[in-house]
DNA sequence: GAATTTCCTTAGAACTTCTTCAAAATCAGG
DNA sequence: CCTGATTTTGAAGAAGTTCTAAGGAAATTC
């Protein structure tokens, strides 16, 4: 498997080309938007990962570029904390996912991989399922048993964590500042909220229910 | 690394115990699918092989009830010569490598190594088992022989750090710092009260006490 | 073997955390 | 700048957890 690497930054770079390379896969990289596309047009990628915020051409501008010159290589956007209106954007521009920086390694590449497998199956559309229940990165769409269920933009997010996470009990610290970009303060509700919004539209209408509560530790994604 | 070796026929487990116990693999065993799933479920092994022909429960009903019970350790299925379509229906089903026998045991040894590898990367569920007992710190659950108990945040703490210090000692004082966090003042008896309410759930329903007091030293998690 | 200390057990009071509702604030498109 | 959709806030009530306090049991000491 060969990625392209597009950021500006030399030295992440550096560390996450070696790592890639010990998990067997190639990396060719560039340090700006417009080095990367010429990279992307003349070689046969089977993933882009690419930072958002570049000198000259950034993220978006690559993305639009490439998508323009009948480039279908899935590219994973990389966005800094604090710029998750860029998820939506990114999105909305064509990008197949996404991930806020900072980042456990070991979660890039296993998206890197779901990205390249998914491409690789002919179908090029990301999609995260769970026990019945998918959703669909590109155009937004969730659906459970068949059944297609409407979301807001920030009910989106936090389901979307969840299916990425499944089996994993998630604090409500952990959803504030990955789905909120917020540091949590206990006075403001709203994680609790808005999973009582999801619970309503996910599970109230169905019998098995998939978002439980672990008292005193958060949500966990999972059926049984 | 630990494994579970499910085959009915003797002399070959005895044997790859044997040639695995010198690449430092341990090896458990059962000479049944359903002895093998019950090791399965109380204990966390790095990879599970077993054998598609079995007396009783056989490999695939094994695989599914292990997945159908969230264990989803890597499972590697044997499959006789002329038995082919096994392979198939064994991947169907959810197995994550298999080999026809007979086979060479270096590549065997290579596979589940490789397995192990995998999953280990692949997932970070973090657990502390002791004695037929888990705890499973990324979903928060709590079983003792495969029975699920359920534990409050407080109970699980004070779970989590005896399963960290087995076979020591550990006085109240030291429980009080360490699980609630407060120095010690003698006139409480939560460290006591919490201590009865744990022996409650994980050792009165069971035969084998594992939590046992130290006159005048404080409690200790030990077996015999 | 009585007194003393340490540990066990129980119930419920005090406290935290979770759920839900409704209204206020914010945002986005016409 | 009006309108409807979305997000956030606040507050009340339910559910679940933690801790205190007190009496009884067990081990130890004298």
């Amino acid at each position: 498997m060969k990625i392209l690497l597009i950021e500006d930054e030399k030295k992440v770079v550096q560390s996450l080309k070696q790592g890639l390379n010990e998990h067997q896969i190639e990396v060719d990289f560039a340090y700006d938007g417009l080095s990367g596309s010429l990279l992307a047009e003349q070689n046969c990628y089977d993933v882009i990962v690419s930072d958002v915020i570049m000198p000259g051409l950034n993220g978006f501008d690559l993305l639009l570029r490439l998508r323009k010159n009948q480039i279908r290589t899935p590219v994973l956007m990389l966005t800094a904390l604090g710029e998750t209106d860029h998820k939506v954007q990114g999105l909305d521009a064509g990008a197949d996912d996404y991930m806020v920086k900072p980042f456990e390694f070991k979660e890039l590449l296993s998206r890197i991989r779901a990205l390249a497998r998914r491409s690789a199956e002919g179908s090029n559309v990301s999609t995260l399922s769970f026990s019945g229940m998918n959703i669909n990165l590109t155009n937004r769409e969730c659906t459970r048993d068949g059944v297609r269920i409407e979301l807001t933009p920030k009910e989106f997010l936090l389901v979307e964590y969840f299916l990425r996470n499944p089996y994993r009990a998630i604090s409500k610290a952990e959803l504030a500042e990955k789905v909120w970009d917020i540091t949590f303060d206990s006075n403001s509700n709203v994680v609790e909220v808005y999973i009582n919004y999801v619970r309503n539209k996910i599970d109230k209408p169905f019998k098995k229910k998939l978002l439980h509560t672990v008292f005193g530790a958060g949500y966990i994604l999972k059926d049984e």
